[in-house]
DNA sequence: TAACCTTACGAAAACGTTTGCGTGTGGATA
DNA sequence: TATCCACACGCAAACGTTTTCGTAAGGTTA
C-alpha cells in the first residue's frame, strides 16, 4: 500500500528541487530539457497526479460544481443533474451531487459543507421543508460569501439569483386546455398543497384555464395533497362516485395513482375518463395506458442552469451583478391516456 | 460580496495571532476566558466556518466517501446511494456522487478526480463499458495507493476488495421457482447479454431451476438483449406466436415492457402469462397489474457497502488486509403479475 | 580581465488550518 | 531580592502546490 506520490518526493529522488520538479512537469523553459524528461519519466513511472486539495487550496478555486436537490430517487432530478453534467464535463468542471431528502436542517449542512472549500458554485433546488419554513439564511449567507447559486425548479422568489423554471402555470394551462378541448366538461385536478411553490402555480393555471373555458371551477373537483407517500386513500375516497371525465395530476405519481384507482373503480382511462400528468418520467412511458403529460425538459433545465453558473464563475469580478430568469418551455406530450 | 472570513482575518482585527484563535475557538484551556470569548462572539458575527479545503489538507484525510455509479437516472442505484448517505451520516461522513453514465473513460476520470484529494474511499458499481473491456486499472490504482474501495452490485470478481452483491443466480432461481411452483411450463426468460455480470448470473439461476424441475431449457425461450433502449421490438418479435406461459425479466424495464408487448398482443397478464421482474422500483410497484418482482434491497446494500468501507477507513494501519464479500438476501414480492 | 548576458535552477511565499513548543509577564515563594 | 511557576500567548512547521524572484555558473563581448 504505496502512499501517493508528492513533487517532494520526486524532487528528493532525483536530487532537485520541488519548484525544478513542478516547473519540468508543466514543461517551462526555465528548466533543461534533459532535466525535463528525467522528471517526467520518473513521474509517470510512479504515476504522480497532482493533489486536487492541495490545487484548490492554493487556486481558491475548485473547479466544481455543487448540485443539491431535495431528493435522489426522482427521475425528473436525476435528468436534470444529467444536464448539468453535460456542460461541466464540456467546461472542464466536475459535478458533486447531495439530496437534502427533503430536509431544512439536511439541506442547510449539506450547502456549509460545500460552500466550505468543495465548491465554486451551486445549483439547487430547495427542499420541501425549506419552502414551507421560508427559512433561507443558509442560501443568502452563500451567496453573501461569493459564491453563486442557480436556482432551478423549486425556486424561492424573494431570492435574488439566477433561476431556472418552467412557465408552471402555462404549463398547467395547457394540460387542461387539451381536456378541454377534447370535451371534457368535469375536469378535476390532483394537487399538492399550496406551499410547494410548484404545486400551487399549477393549481392557479389549471384554474385560468377553467376561467378562460366559462367554466367555474368547483371546490369538490380540487384536491390537494399533503402526504404525497400515501396519496393512494385520499384519491380513492376523492373520486369515489364523482362524475369526473377528465384528471390533471399535477405530478407523475399522482396521475398513475389516479389511474389504479380509477382502474380499481372500473373505470377506463381514457374512455370513461382522460388523464393528464406532469413530468415526463419513466412512469409515464411505460405505464398501461401511457400517459399523455406535460414534459419539463430537465435535462434542458439542467444545461441552462450550468450555463448560468459558470457563466458567473467566470465573469468579471467587478461586473455588476445582474440575474436573470430562465424560463423553459414545457411541452404536450400525447399519449394513451386522453381519447382523440 | 465580502469574502469568506478565515483565521488571519479574525487575528488581524483581534490583534492576536493566528494560533490564538484556532485554540480559542476550540476552547483551549491554554488561552484566557476572556481572549475565548472575545474570538468566539467576532467568529459568530462573521459566520467563521473552517475552510474544509485546507483542513483536508492538513490531515490528510477530506471525511468524504465518494460513490460512483454507472447511472444516475435509475431507481436501483439511488436507493443504494441512500442507505449510504444514511450510515455516513452517522458517522460525520459526507457523501459525493458521480456518475459515470457507463462510459469507461468517465469512470475512469471521476475515480481519479475523486482519488486525487476529494475522498477517502469509494462505493462504486462499474460501468457496462468497463465489464467489457475489462480494464481495471484505475480501480487498482486506487487501491494501491492506499484508498479503500468498496464494489456493489456490478462487481469484479478479480478485484481483491470489499464487495456487497446479492445472490442474483439465486435470486433468479427463486423468481423461476416461483414460477414453477403456479405450475407454469413455458417460461421464457428475457436477459442481457452475457458481459453483463449480473445479467449472467441471473440467466444461470433461471437455468438451474429449470433443471431442478427436470425440465429442459429451449434456447427459444431465451432472449438476450444487448440495446436496452431499444428492447421492445425485440421483446414484441421473440414473443410474436410463441405459447409461452411465464416470463422472468431480469429487470424492471425488460419486465413491463414486456407486459406492454403481450398487452398488445390481446394477451392477459397473469391469466395468460404471468410476469417475474427484477429489482423493485417504482415501475413495479404502480404498473397495472402490479409486478411480482424479486427485491434487491438497495438500501440494505448501501448500508452494508458504507459500514464495509467506513470500517476500513477507521481500521488500523497495520492491521493484516482482509476483504469481505456480502451477500443481501434477496427477496420475492408478489403482487398482480404472477396468478395465485 | 572586467562587465555583462544566458542558462538552469533554488528559495520562499502563499493558500488556511492545527499543534507542539518556546517565551515573556506577573505573582507567589523562599 | 532572587527564584520559580502558572498563565496566556506567539512562532513555526506541516500538508502539496504554483510562481515570482533571486542567483550561481559559465560563456561572450569589449
Amino acid at each position: 500500500m504505496k502512499q501517493k506520490v508528492t513533487l517532494k518526493q520526486i524532487a528528493k529522488e532525483l536530487d532537485v528541487s520541488i519548484s525544478t520538479v513542478s516547473k519540468a512537469l508543466k514543461d517551462s523553459v526555465e528548466i533543461s530539457l534533459d532535466t525535463r524528461q528525467k522528471v517526467k519519466a520518473f513521474a509517470k513511472l510512479y504515476n504522480y497526479k497532482p493533489n486536487n486539495i492541495a490545487l484548490s487550496l492554493k487556486n481558491r478555486k475548485t473547479k466544481t460544481i455543487g448540485v443539491i436537490i431535495p431528493e435522489i430517487v426522482h427521475h425528473f432530478f436525476t435528468t436534470v443533474i444529467g444536464g448539468v453534467e453535460k456542460v461541466a464535463n464540456e467546461k472542464g468542471y466536475n459535478v458533486i451531487i447531495c439530496s437534502s431528502n427533503n430536509s431544512f436542517d439536511k439541506e442547510v449542512i449539506n450547502l456549509e459543507m460545500l460552500a466550505s472549500g468543495s465548491a465554486d458554485g451551486f445549483i439547487l433546488s430547495v427542499a420541501k421543508e425549506t419552502q414551507q419554513k421560508k427559512d433561507y439564511h443558509h442560501i443568502e449567507e452563500t451567496m453573501s460569501q461569493g459564491m453563486p447559486v442557480v436556482l432551478f425548479d423549486r425556486i424561492i422568489d424573494e431570492l435574488v439569483c439566477d433561476k431556472v423554471i418552467i412557465d408552471d402555470g402555462k404549463g398547467a394551462q395547457t394540460a387542461t386546455n387539451h381536456l378541454l378541448s377534447l370535451g371534457c366538461k368535469k375536469i378535476a385536478i390532483i394537487t399538492t398543497v399550496d406551499y410547494i411553490s410548484v404545486g400551487k402555480l399549477r393549481t392557479n393555471g389549471y384554474l385560468r384555464a377553467l376561467r378562460a373555458y366559462d367554466i367555474t371551477a368547483r371546490e369538490d373537483y380540487i384536491l390537494k395533497i399533503e402526504d404525497i407517500d400515501n396519496c393512494e386513500s385520499e384519491i380513492s375516497s376523492f373520486l369515489k362516485d364523482k362524475e369526473v371525465d377528465a384528471i390533471f395530476a399535477v405530478n407523475e405519481l399522482f396521475a398513475v395513482t389516479a389511474a389504479r384507482v380509477l382502474h380499481e373503480q372500473g373505470k377506463k382511462v381514457p374512455d370513461d375518463v382522460s388523464i393528464v400528468g406532469f413530468t415526463d418520467g419513466i412512469l409515464s412511458k411505460h405505464f398501461i395506458p401511457s400517459l399523455t403529460t406535460i414534459s419539463q425538459h430537465g435535462e434542458e433545465m439542467g444545461i441552462r442552469a450550468a450555463k448560468l453558473l459558470i457563466d458567473k464563475l467566470e465573469g468579471e469580478e467587478d461586473v455588476p451583478e445582474e440575474y436573470k430568469t430562465v424560463i423553459i418551455d414545457t411541452s404536450l406530450i400525447q399519449r394513451q391516456s386522453t381519447k382523440k
